[in-house]
DNA sequence: GATGAATGAGAATTCATTCAT
DNA sequence: GATGAATGAATTCTCATTCAT
């Protein structure tokens, strides 16, 4: 009953831990990073302030470290799905509905992104911001798959192209962030989807209709070649 | 009670008035809202704490105006220069020229707004709100006079455009309204136009891309048989 | 019609200074004295918070003239009525009514007496206390007048029995002053009166029912005397 | 971050406290409420201001538990006292004694009570009202008794008796309190009792006063039909 | 006589972080 | 490993009074 093996130590500590950073997570979210106090995510935790910096050396250290939390399993989320999705639009489409999603079950997450971490002056220096670049290489991929591909054109640079596609999400959820209106998830994927696609498209809109199943042709080729081991 | 000041320049209120915007507004973009004290605006407006609380009645207040002043600004501007703009592609590429020139003249307010002023609780109560509201119109109605004359498809919500275009602008812009890196006015002014014009246009020019994609399958096809052993 | 005779402009002096009293008092008696600025006195009056400063040397020399003014006309129209009242219960009576009566009317201004001008380290100093002892004055006289005429016994010291009387009125009206309850003025009167009466009353209760005819007669009598010139 | 402090003594929380509320109340008491500042309380107290906040919420809440503590103390005192005292007059004369010598012991804390505690718009839904209550509770109980075994008529309510008693000790003492006269403790409380009682009995002592009365009517009555020459 | 711009000292309160216990 | 008492700098806003115009 009371042994205290090193082990179970170990796992305490851990345990705390993540105590602490769930305490922390839910005050930021319920009040805002600046309106919480130290003191509050303590008491939430059921232990005293000073232990909190025996986890971390800062009140900032914990924002970051709930932040990167939740971008992981954001990202490992994210990857799985993704492997069963086959065509560019259909790709692109699950990318952007993942955002919106993640930002419509999380509004108040989204909010400490923005405002507090992507605000810090050392953001890009920051774990975080590897993260957030994980987090969005994937929409760079397909573009260029789909560059390679030839169905679409390549007239635009990417980065110009990620911009449009995460600019135009958190401004289109920026009220819903602030608490104040709503979104439809499906329906606002569809039309950034659509008019990123139809922007980017090689193919006339006649011939529309072609280019996804051009691309699924091209996506089952190449499953077809991996099995095989065809070099090109 | 203790008389210690000799000097006691006395100046019309207006033209206090605007000294002390211009105190502040140096003041928040150089340390920014927080980091500067009202005991730092009124050292370099030159007069004392109490004078700011003459003129305005919160340090917040002095905010809203700074920004307030620079949005009437660049609205009067703006209305201006479009007058001599004819063409959907011209004109929608001036908007978003202009606000990426505004943005490069002074990032240090768009910091501002973005995280000060837009971040207000308040903010679609505020003046600095319809004033934004009046920045984007012409965007709006610019696209639905394309709608209606036919250039532009009507398949997707205005609204979603305006946010791709000011969405990709402020993603684009971040790290350089950060203080970080740099973009090509000219050049970026010109993929962003080009990015949402041909997401609307509803007369593409004439197709080309296509051919090359159907090459490649063929080529790839033929490696499949060649490897399967499969004869022609 | 332009004509600025001396005598006018004095007269406007004057009317000027009534004005300002007047606005002050009224805001002073709405808001209470620390919580009305000088700049809200000249507000209300019409004036700049400059003008203030011609008339009045300070803004609690304003409320010092309010509370002046308002103990003179209290202590004028006393004086009238009391002439026509007679005997010592009567007489009594009405200055214990008239008092409630004076809280009643005006709770307000006997709050700023209480909390800021007694308060007041140099109460005692001041014109106003002058004017509080002429106030209360006639209750002594009454006093004693009764002492004399053997209807009260001597055996307490007049200004306990002072103490009593508006110490009592003060206390009954702290509440109502304070803006929550609310006295009977005519049962409140005749209660302390009552109280008063019975505590110094030489004679017994028994008779007491002939005190007031004794007194009216001693009254009668007296008056009697002073039409017949009957010296003693 | 600027570790300037070599001192830093540790105390128990309630013993930090007790300094605290022991600093402010003798600040309150010689200063007065708004005349000390919270950096002279800590000061006294050996600690800096910060400190405070961990005890206290506001400097107002130091006022309440400094002025409640008080009444703590007086009203246990209070009651064991009172247990071996019998007889209307002599209970009741000690309750008069008590407050009178409360007020003696400790003037300014009787300052602090009428102006700043029973002077907030919150009093009655305050502790200290509770406390002042209790304190007042014995007064009525004495009367009521008295009432009841016949001692005292029930002519007048008892509100208003017991306004007359804290009002009467309340107004003769303001000079006191105020730090400028002085009162005899004894005697003012015998005569206060005396007053008060004489007042309600029920059985005054035998009548006396009225002979002489009578027999100046009847001199002055003389002396009129001797002026008139009405003949007997 | 009036104006009203300017003064400037003050004072309460917050809270992340430290470190003696 | 935990505690929690102590730190102390930092900052906004108020307002009676003055006096140049």
């Amino acid at each position: 009953m009371n042994q205290k093996t090193p082990r179970r130590r170990r796992l305490r500590k851990e345990v705390r831990q993540v105590e602490l950073l769930d305490a922390a997570g839910q005050m930021f979210r319920e009040k805002g990073y600046h309106e919480t106090s130290t003191a509050e995510i303590a008491e939430r935790a059921g232990v005293v302030e000073g232990t909190i910096y025996r986890y971390f050396s800062t009140k900032r250290e914990l924002l970051v470290q709930v932040v990167e939390r939740a971008y992981e399993q954001a990202i490992a989320d994210f990857e799985i799905q993704l492997q069963g999705i086959s065509g560019t639009w259909n790709r692109l489409r699950y990318l952007i509905w993942r955002h919106l999603k993640t930002i419509d079950e999380d509004p108040a997450l989204a909010k400490l992104v923005t405002y507090e971490i992507k605000a810090d002056p050392d953001y890009r220096a920051m774990r975080v911001f590897q993260l957030n670049r994980a987090y969005t290489r994937r929409t760079v991929e397909i573009i260029e798959q789909a560059i390679r591909s030839g169905e679409f054109v390549a007239d635009v640079p990417i980065p110009i192209i990620r911009d449009m596609i995460y600019g135009c999400i958190d401004h289109h959820t920026w009220s819903f962030v602030r608490g104040e209106g709503t979104f439809d998830l499906n329906t606002t994927a569809d039309y950034i989807t659509h008019l990123v696609y139809r922007g980017l498209a090689a193919h006339p809109p006649q011939q529309q209709a072609q280019a996804p199943m051009l691309a699924m042709i091209d996506e089952r080729l190449s499953r077809i070649e991996r099995k095989l081991g065809v070099t090109e």
